[in-house]
RNA sequence: GGCCCGGUAGUUCAAUGGAUAGAAUAGGAGUUUCCUAAACUCUAGAUACAAGUUCGAUUCUUGUCCGGGCUACCA
């Protein structure tokens, strides 16, 4: 070990360049800078080194050519680097470090644990609310992006010393929760799970659809009387007004097509309130409320089917919650919270009682908190739940995942918090991450192109079960571990896939690729381990205990020490993806390393390596690469087989 | 209308203001007496448009064009 080794076995090698680098900056030049600030890119191949720090921003400063800027600073680093540099060059303002060997092989002898890239605990708590579903139908592929995303981040933050707790809010209530119980009453004939052989998250889902089915039905003929200027029976006379009103302008000459559309679409909304089945929902939902025994009764029973098939799903998913929250138990948590607004001069009301709050300082709009009749809307409920959170879990961060439509809302709700002095207000982040396209456009439910995720992972199973068939590398294997490796790869493929894109985004889901298991792809990077895992039993390797100590003799090849760079940036890729909140960080780096060990061993043969010094080498390399690539993955909620 | 987000190879995705814009896939050409060929190697192909800021722009600013989202006394 060279003397003056960077003591501290979590710094990275980068990280100490940009502090020699800002050390070098004082010393020639008088430059003050944060090591933070130093430019610093990995050398591109064609060039010679490892390291590259960027010079062009400290020329003026220096007042030295950019050339001979390198060459001083090239120069001084190398004397001040205690043995990790041995040589540099420079290119125009591109100073290239050439880090020791030495170095590299004594971060492989010292990072021989399996949980290599673990965090030591901070005391610091993170809540992660996630996965959030409606009760009135299954989960389906935007589902799985939220699920898979929220159980990531949560375990990013795990891995990075954070103690983290994941929730979950059920929205076990309100309107569309009645839509479901009431074609059941009335055209269920009785159904349960059990009858008709049914998940039953499927089965309260489907009467969702029958629901909105015989509304479609029974409004129709309402909306074209009302688009045809009649009145219709059953508008108490302000809607009736409303309905005249909106005719009228309707009929305004040179009306833009948008505003038109818009103004039917209002006039439809209308019609479908006034229909039979709505009143009846509304009777129901106001049952509900007052705690009716019938009502409640039926609920409880559907509520129950909805959540043993969301429990099936989130089992084979593998979303698991600390603590799951139900709206119908946090509803009316956030009122409270409006009398204080009030009295703190946050909200004001208007005459006919409503309360508002005027964001249009920040941008935002006027938000109703609380409607004339004194019931809450969702913002408010939000407000009490977040108070609820805290309160349960006193948390530094809380994490939404949530989609980017409800940016604004959330926007919102973070700055009502801050303006109520709520002491979580500044924890709180949204993780908004983008829609899931077909390649034919958007989901809709309507068209029927919603794709369920129940049947998203059937289908994924029975790809990686028909090509491991065809291949056959699995002699031996009983039907259950059959079973196991299906499940492994296709949901490896399907979570990869939806995990390695930026959350930020929106992503297109070709159903063709994604159950591609080549390239890019969660089981290319499962095989790479598989293959490793097959090398090591081969040479009988036993996980050590103990820090190894290689030969004096051992010389690295460039593709051996490719992968050892890139093992030693493992908890710094760590560190970044839970900073920026985005696992695909994880899922890029762990193709990368898992293709570049694939190169390595098409090049070089481990078991049968040309002599002893190299085998040892070949073989500690594999073994931190397996680890590595199972933590990463484990981080994307993946798990690796030891065959395939 | 207002606010927000996006436009990169045929396609799906990368690129803290840094070197010749990377991958994957589809296309073309190869690799197996040797640890798993679900692999490897080579090849061809892209920054919507126009100005500006600067040593340097896919990245920052402005405008244009195109796409998406939000803008409920719904959740």
């Amino acid at each position: 070990m060279p003397a003056g080794f960077p003591k501290n076995t979590f710094m990275q090698i980068a990280q100490y360049l940009k502090a020699l680098a800002a050390q070098a900056l004082h010393a020639l030049y008088g430059i003050e800078t944060d090591a933070a600030q130093v430019t610093i890119n990995e050398t591109k191949p064609e060039f010679e080194g490892d390291y590259t720090i960027v010079l062009f921003q400290y020329v003026k400063q220096a007042r030295k050519s950019p050339e001979a800027m390198g060459q001083e600073m090239g120069a001084w680093m190398l004397a001040n680097s205690e043995e990790n540099l041995t040589a540099f060059n420079v290119i125009k303002g591109f100073l290239n470090l050439s880090v020791a060997d030495a170095y590299w092989i004594h971060f492989l002898e010292n990072h021989y644990q399996p949980d290599y890239g673990r965090h030591a605990g901070n005391g610091k708590k993170v809540m992660v609310e996630y996965s959030s579903p409606n009760t009135n139908k299954p989960l389906h592929l935007g589902h799985l992006r939220n699920n898979f995303l929220g159980w990531s981040i949560a375990e990013l933050y795990k891995w990075n010393g954070y103690d983290v707790r994941k929730t979950c809010i059920v929205n076990d209530r309100g309107v569309h929760i009645c839509k479901s119980m009431l074609a059941w009453q009335k055209f269920g004939n009785g159904a349960t799970p059990e009858s008709t052989g049914m998940k039953g998250d499927h089965l309260v889902g489907d009467f969702y659809v029958q629901f909105e089915n015989a509304l479609r039905k029974e409004a129709a003929p309402l909306q074209e009387q009302l688009l045809a200027g009649e009145s219709i029976a059953a508008l108490d006379e302000a809607i009736a007004a409303k309905a005249t009103l909106l005719f009228q302008k309707l009929q305004e000459a040179g009306l833009p097509a948008e505003k038109k559309a818009e103004i039917t679409d209002e006039l439809k909304d209308i019609a479908r309130n006034a229909t039979t089945l709505m009143q009846e929902v509304r009777q129901m939902l106001l049952k509900w409320e007052q705690g009716d025994e019938e009502t409640i009764n039926i609920w409880r029973m559907m509520n129950g089917w909805v959540y043993a098939g969301f429990d099936t799903t989130y089992n084979r998913i593998g979303s698991d919650f600390q603590t799951i929250y139900y709206e119908s138990e946090t509803y009316l948590l956030g009122k409270q919270y409006v009398d204080e607004g009030l009295a703190k001069g946050v909200f004001y009301k208007k005459e006919d009682g409503s309360v508002w709050i005027d964001l249009t300082a920040e941008g935002l709009d006027e938000k109703l908190v609380l409607r004339k009749d004194g019931t809450s809307v969702y913002i408010t409920q939000d407000i009490g739940l977040a108070k609820r959170k805290y309160e349960d879990y006193p948390m530094e961060q809380s994490i939404y995942v949530i989609g980017d439509e409800q940016n604004y809302h959330m926007d919102v709700l973070q700055l009502i918090c801050k303006k109520l002095g709520m002491p979580f207000a500044d924890g709180i982040h949204h993780l908004s991450y983008g829609m899931v396209d077909l390649p034919t456009g958007r989901m809709k439910s309507r068209e029927g192109t919603v794709v369920d995720a129940d049947d998203l992972c059937d289908e994924m199973e029975k790809v990686a079960a028909a090509k491991t068939e065809e291949l056959g590398k699995v002699e031996g294997f009983t039907q259950e571990e059959l079973q196991q490796l299906y499940h492994t790869l296709g949901l490896g493929a399907l979570k990869f896939f939806l995990l390695r894109v930026d959350p930020k985004k929106r992503m297109v889901f070709n159903p063709e690729e994604s159950i591609d298991f080549h390239g890019f792809t969660g089981p290319f990077v499962q095989y790479s381990f598989a293959r490793i895992q097959s090398a090591l039993r081969k040479a009988s390797w036993e996980q050590p205990t103990a820090p190894a100590t290689l030969a004096a003799d051992t010389v690295l090849q460039p593709l051996e020490k490719q992968l050892i760079v890139l093992l030693e940036q493992f908890p710094q890729v760590l560190h970044n993806a839970c900073a920026e909140m985005n696992p695909s960080l994880v899922a890029i780096y762990a193709f990368t390393l898992a293709s570049q060990f694939n190169s390595f061993y098409a090049r070089h043969s481990i078991t049968k390596a040309e002599n002893e010094s190299a085998r040892q080498l070949r073989l500690h390399i594999c073994a931190l690469t397996a680890h590595v690539i199972q933590n990463s993955m484990q981080v994307l909620g993946i798990a690796v087989p030891a065959r395939m």
